[in-house]
DNA sequence: TAGTGGTCTAGACCACCGC
DNA sequence: CGGTGGTCTAGACCACTAG
């Protein structure tokens, strides 16, 4: 059953759609101009922009200035995943949400991480461990090192009301970031905290943010076993 | 007086970004209309528009009719993630693709795929297990379930020069789908594929694709130990 | 019900880039 | 060079919703 668009924009997007599925117009092929497709559906080109512009973002066409808009042979799957700050989505399922901070020191940022998390030779950075729980149950293992000169007020930040995940995101505006997912073994620590076999399958939230060519924070979160991150494309 | 820049959306969406990320309009607070802001700048309300619509995009401000537009309190971190066929992410990174169709026949769904995956009480699906390999290296695991009632054409499909994954990319548009990632345990076949021990941590994507109301096809990818998904936001 | 964002129009100029 | 998409404008009407 059909619902019909409410409004007119829409309505065009889901034509093309229709046409780029049903092969009116194949892979590869080149589709009519702004223009033309215009005066087709009565509108003015703005409107077929908007339309096309959105199917552009998806990335089901690729539209290149005097090339025209052509159909993408293999239309990538794009998925948007939407990471909140952990107490929403402890929240969200409905649990209540409780965090405790087992670590809080000033340490030299670790090899492994110079390259990825260039702060400056010798600056030290401020490392925390965070337990997060859901209705008193484990829910994510937090492991976080932030860069003290780019946020020097977190040395005074209070950390048993809010957590740092969720003072940063209020309080240290980023511009970019680079994210990993991948999934490791559970070691002693994890296994405790857990409450699992060691060696258990986890999943794992990598994040490091930038303001400008600040580096900000570099956070690992540790998934409980058995955590599905879910999104809909 | 003469304003050299000429007035971009782009430019006003950095503007707003600056006036949100230095406090200018506190968390939760209120900013003036767009017709405030098209007054301030000295262009249309449709740019305005158009740089609010952005940040609208990416979460931080929330906009509503009637209500105005406000500075997001707890500003979700979003990542797009690009899924490409398996065979460019393989040629992405300069290696060979190659797959193997280990099995293929017509079976019954799995009752734990019956709640997420409703074909028609009765109805067969195509099951597929496809090797994948970076330069004869094994690099991804693929078990696929494929509606035969949505993709008929998919039984004489040739699968040797093209991956299944690529066929069905090309030839079953799909309207919505859900993806889940994970992490799991390999097992005593995964283990043998990725010549690693039983136990071992690997990263798991499943996506299910509908065309509309019509499931399309159910995969569950496994990759190789140490696969790290990435992305920049 | 009034105010705000959402959308549409008709026209215009510009940036890019294949030819 | 010329054609195409990218953007901007000034004005208009509409849809939603807080108060």
């Amino acid at each position: 059953m059909r619902v019909k668009e409410p409004n007119s924009w829409t309505q065009i997007r889901e034509e093309l759609l229709r046409r780029i599925n049903e092969r009116v117009w194949q892979p590869g092929e080149i589709i009519p101009g702004e223009a033309d497709l215009a005066e087709e559906f009565g509108c003015a080109r703005t409107t077929v922009n908007r339309a096309l512009r959105d199917l552009a973002e998806t990335g089901l066409v690729i539209r290149k200035r005097k090339a025209g808009t052509r159909v993408a042979i293999n239309p990538p799957h794009k998925a948007t995943l939407t990471i909140p700050v952990i107490r929403e989505e402890v929240e969200a399922r409905g649990a209540a949400h409780r965090h405790v901070v087992t670590l809080r020191e000033i340490r030299p940022l670790p090899p492994h991480l110079h390259a990825a998390f260039p702060v400056p030779p010798g600056a030290d950075a401020l490392y925390t461990e965070t337990l997060h729980y859901a209705d008193d149950r484990p829910f994510l293992f937090e492991e976080r090192y932030t860069n003290l000169e780019a946020v020097p007020e977190i040395a005074i930040a209070p950390m048993d009301k809010i957590s740092l995940n969720e003072w940063l995101v209020q309080n240290a505006p980023y511009t970019t970031g680079d994210m990993a997912f991948f999934a490791i073994s559970a070691d002693a620590g994890l296994a405790r905290f857990f409450e699992c076999p060691v060696g258990t399958a986890l999943y794992v939230v990598e994040r490091i943010t930038w303001n400008g060519d600040l580096p900000i924070t570099h956070v690992r979160m540790t998934y409980a076993p058995g955590y599905r991150m879910r999104t809909r494309i």
